[in-house]
Parts: C-alpha cells; structure tokens; sequence
DNA sequence: TTTTTCGTACGAAATTTTTCCTACCTTTGA
DNA sequence: TCAAAGGTAGGAAAAATTTCGTACGAAAAA
C-alpha cells in the first residue's frame, strides 16, 4: 500500500536505525524533523502495522517494528511512481532534470560514471 | 507552496497542453486519469488559483488556467525534495536505484551516457 | 424572445490523514 | 508494598484534502 507523508518518515527512521520501539521512532522525529507527542507516533505505528506496511514483534512488552518490505523495495516503488508520473517513465529525463540545472559535486558526477561502466559489462 | 497529489494531476495537464480552461483539463483528467467531477476540478482549480499555484486570466467569461511557475522550476524543487528525503540528498544514490534493480533500455542509458559527456566540457 | 447550454461561485459533505487525550496495564525502584 | 515511570489501546477531534450539489449569470441557439 501508500505510504503517507508522514508515514514516510517513520519508515527513514527504521530504515536508518533498524527495528525499533516507537519511543525510539518518536524521539528521533522530535530531533531530526519535528515537535510531535508520543501518542501521535503510537498511532500511526499501529495504523502501519494494520496496513501491513510494518510488522510488529510483540513478544516483550515494549512492540518492536521493522519495515514490512525491504527499503530497496519500497524506495524502488516510489522512485518509479515518481519517474512515471513526473517524467512520463522516462528515467533520462530525470536524471538530466537532476543535474542539468543543479551545481552538483563532481563527486556525485564520477560516482555514477563509474557506475555507468559497471552496467555496460 | 506544496501541491498536493491532485493538485499535480491538475499542473501536469497544463504543462502539457499549455493555458487551459477547466473544463478541458477537467476532460483530460477524464480521459487519461480518472473520473472525476467538474465542479471538483473547478473548485481544486480555484483553490490552485488562491494559493498561488496557477493564475487565472478571467478577462473572457471562461477563465484560463496556467501555471504560476515555470515546468522546470516546479519539477526540479519536488525532484530535490525526493532527493533530499529519500537519498539524503545523494543524486547518485538516487540514479543507482533507478538503474540498479530496473531493466532500463540502453537507449536511455546511452542518453545519460552523451548527457554526462556533455557536462565533462 | 425564450429556452437551453455552458460557465463560475460557493457551501457543505465526505474522506483521508494527523494529532492527542485518556484509560489502563506492566515494570521498576524507593 | 506501592508509587512512579513507561508502555499499549483506542476513541475522538482536528486538519487537510477531495468531492459534489446547487444557485445563478452569460451566451448561444431555437
């Protein structure tokens, strides 16, 4: 299913961190993004876990999630849906969207021409 | 400001057909979207107009519709805002993604490939 | 002229998403 | 033991978004 913008979030946090309690998920939102009550993340969290877009271990008191689907998975999702939708499925088009008009590092420019190389084999 | 999902819908039928009236986006919508009423794209539309969004040029009795911001400007923020998000800001992390696991046509490749060689110089 | 068609305006309802209050249970530590 | 701290559950409200009914005016057609 659609992750909201919201649960979007909460995903990166277990992305990043790994399965985690919602006290966890929650303090990490307060510092890395925005003032929001414990209560609030208890619930969406639970609503994710009816959706099915976490699974919820429950065996210790304090629930541990983890993302339903692996990240690459869902990031691919979105990114496709992103492409398709904003640039007709063209992937060029992104990709030239994204450094055309953007100082982007000459790091970031090596880093995918090497990667280029490796598909070409 | 932020469009929303349906707002998108709305910019993306007048980028691509140019000013427009409601109705006719209304139709395209219609046609390659979804059903949808004409007075709802009519109310999204007005509040498209209030926010900002689009301009409306109401000198003839049927107003036409375009976008405030260029195509570009407006694709490039949301493409940065998925960026940033989801890749921490890393194009490349990004491209990898939507070259990596994708079965991505050599044509579009090659694209990429004469695009990059054309920011070398 | 009169009717029909096509347009906007606007309120309100429906839906989705987000937030938080409160009840209640378990664990911890004084 | 028992209060305090920290956990879940769930309802309900708030906010944001989306949808549509209806009133009404202008233009076009009969």
């Amino acid at each position: 299913m659609e992750p909201t913008k919201s649960e979007l979030e909460i995903l990166q946090v277990l992305w990043e961190h790994g399965p985690s309690t919602v006290r966890f998920v929650n303090d990490k939102l307060n510092e890395e993004k925005r003032a929001v009550q414990y209560s609030s993340t208890l619930k969406l969290m639970q609503i994710m876990a009816e959706k099915g877009i976490v699974i919820r271990d429950e065996s210790s008191m304090k629930h541990i999630y983890s993302p339903a689907e692996p990240e690459d998975k869902t990031k691919s999702a979105l990114l496709e849906r992103f492409v398709d939708s904003m640039y007709k499925g063209s992937a060029s088009s992104l990709v030239m969207q994204l450094f055309g008009n953007k100082n982007t590092s000459d790091e970031e420019l090596n880093e995918i021409r090497d990667f280029l190389k490796t598909l070409e084999q």
